[in-house]
DNA sequence: AATGAATGAGGGTTCATTCAT
DNA sequence: CATGAATGAACCCTCATTCAT
């Protein structure tokens, strides 16, 4: 008589650890995010997308902000680890651009709607944002103290031309995306980021 | 008879013709945009700061979307034309990326705020793709030729170096919200441009 | 074929004024804190309860404690508006105790549960227990003065007195709910009050 | 075997014998209603409070109101004990009415917050109010047969001024959270009592 | 052209309660 | 006896949008 289905009551979600479950939320949070945006990043969508109920986020999450700061960090650490990594592996100054350039391809490639969607979203406000600025201006402090090493331009202009070239990546993205091939791109880029020092460090 | 005679009614808005009601209506979202973020423009908020009625805006703009959308038309538009015309005034190459930044400076001044934030919304992302699109290729197209012709890069190059470093302006934006200045920032603008123009057209 | 029924939407609530629609909010509240207790009053049921729809509300009371705050004024305002008209009409000491009581009588055999349960509910936080112990100490204030006048007892005694006999009225419509007439309660308060007084008065 | 060695798990809160357990949930939910009222009673602020898992309050408490309830008897029964100790000692009817003052007063000292807190909650009022009914209608039984024994004042008057006096206490309390000072009011409480019945047993 | 009352959908959040482990 | 993951109902509140006047 009963259907082999388990008799009244709706179905309950596979019962995962803590752990487990938080980092279920922030990849379906990902997914939602590269498919439709932070805007339609909702503590509800969520649930849903991740086939929980409606409050089982607040468990792990206090807000959906927090939620969107803990996909954010878990990111950014994940790309900062593997940057380090590589640019530790390069030789020299060109080695250390390439290496840059090769992890941001690779996680552009992976996640780039992802991240970059989330660097910009203006729903990041306050921790986002901080979070944000933190990162980009160590970036900035970080390559603008190599150029200054390598190619001995002073400091704050170093440090300002840093901040150009890694924005200039943006732009890379953006046409990597209308269909410029990889290596062109990449070509250029190094072109452009080693033309620019060499002559300013020439001065 | 005359419309200078109220008649007794409540105080009602001033009567303004069609088109001068839409440009306060945007003067206004521009305001708010600015002052609280594109997620405080909400059609009431709008409606009270223009100090008309609830229900009014949908006289000028049938929803929220169309009236961020018609500011940022009429903001980028200002933009453009600002641009073209200091642009023509200019009679070399880096006479050109100096008015270029001129007038992004000139303008971030003004409405940085607004128009970096309007880009960014969510809100808009749909129709906007494809405004956005369309002019960055424009863009990097119009600066392209321009490196083409005047350094002798191959125009993919050309126009992918355009593309980065056109997009390296949003990082000197940044650093000057936070504090550089504006001199530094343009001399190292253009000494980037220029560097890396001029060493990729040498090879 | 249309079943003289507006084809389509669902049906709009009559259209009220502001002042209008704001009572009766007011209305519908107070009958549900009467019937059911301050902690059915909810955003939501009131509306249901008024046949409007769940955000109306919020068009009138910024949130349910305002709600609930504006009912209390409301009925407390009415409660002394009533009482002051009564007392002024009364000459002597115990005429005047007898309007009160009368007038107590009669509201709360109006609105009894209502103020009562208004008044004691601890959902009565932050502004609301203010206007409550603002009221109770007016009372306090003047039922002892009049006492002191009257019978020459001590300010801070005649307060205090007030304070109890004040208090003491509870007892009356608990009773009075219980099944005891009006009048025996009635003739008994009156005796108390004036037995207690006198007697404090003599020392 | 013997249960002081934990067996390595997780920590566990300590393994309270039933009764223990029970008996601290009501000390733990005692503290809450005290400190930060009846509201922020939930199962897991309680459990939390407590130090043990969130679920374990069901195997003691059938629900929430449970809980209240069978900590508003507790503190009830404690009271209605040490009323009938204090009031048996005394002798004549001003010392028991003073010994009933003199409980009220330590205990509200004591747990003023916590009992007139729970006997407002709405959470309560079904159960409660029958509770309360009785205890009510047991207390102006109980010193309306007193002030009839005593002074001579018929049956019904006696209990319907029993009422209006033990109602009169509430007063007391609140002038009392009021500053007022508790000699005072003690006296006044007194001189009000023995009047009234005085002059009522006189006529 | 303009008002402002009213709707209704959607997202935020909290908790009592259940139940697998 | 005890844990803590998970549910789901009930509220809260905001806003885009509609429409009678």
């Amino acid at each position: 008589m009963t259907n082999d289905v388990r008799s009244g009551g709706a179905p309950r979600a596979a019962r995962l650890s803590g752990t487990e479950r938080r980092e279920h939320f922030l990849d379906v949070t990902a997914d939602l995010v590269t498919q439709k945006g932070v805007e339609s990043v909702t503590m509800e969508a969520v649930a849903a997308a991740a086939g929980v109920s409606k409050g089982l986020g607040y468990a792990y999450f206090s807000n959906r902000n927090e939620l969107l700061l803990a996909l954010l960090n878990r990111e950014l650490g994940e790309l900062q680890r593997r940057s380090t990594e590589e640019i530790r592996a390069a030789s020299d100054f060109e080695g250390r651009i390439r290496a840059s350039l090769k992890v941001w391809f690779d996680v552009m490639a992976e996640k780039g709607a992802l991240i970059g969607t989330l660097l910009q979203s203006q729903a990041i406000q306050g921790p986002l944002a901080d979070r944000r600025k933190t990162y980009n201006q160590e970036m900035h402090g970080f390559y603008g103290r190599l150029a200054e090493k390598e190619f001995g331009i002073p400091r704050p202009k170093a440090v300002a031309a840093a901040a150009i070239l890694l924005a200039g990546m943006s732009g890379i993205i953006e046409r990597w995306r209308n269909g410029d091939s990889r290596r062109l791109l990449e070509e250029t880029y190094v072109d452009v980021v080693m033309g620019a020092l060499r002559s300013m460090g020439a001065d």
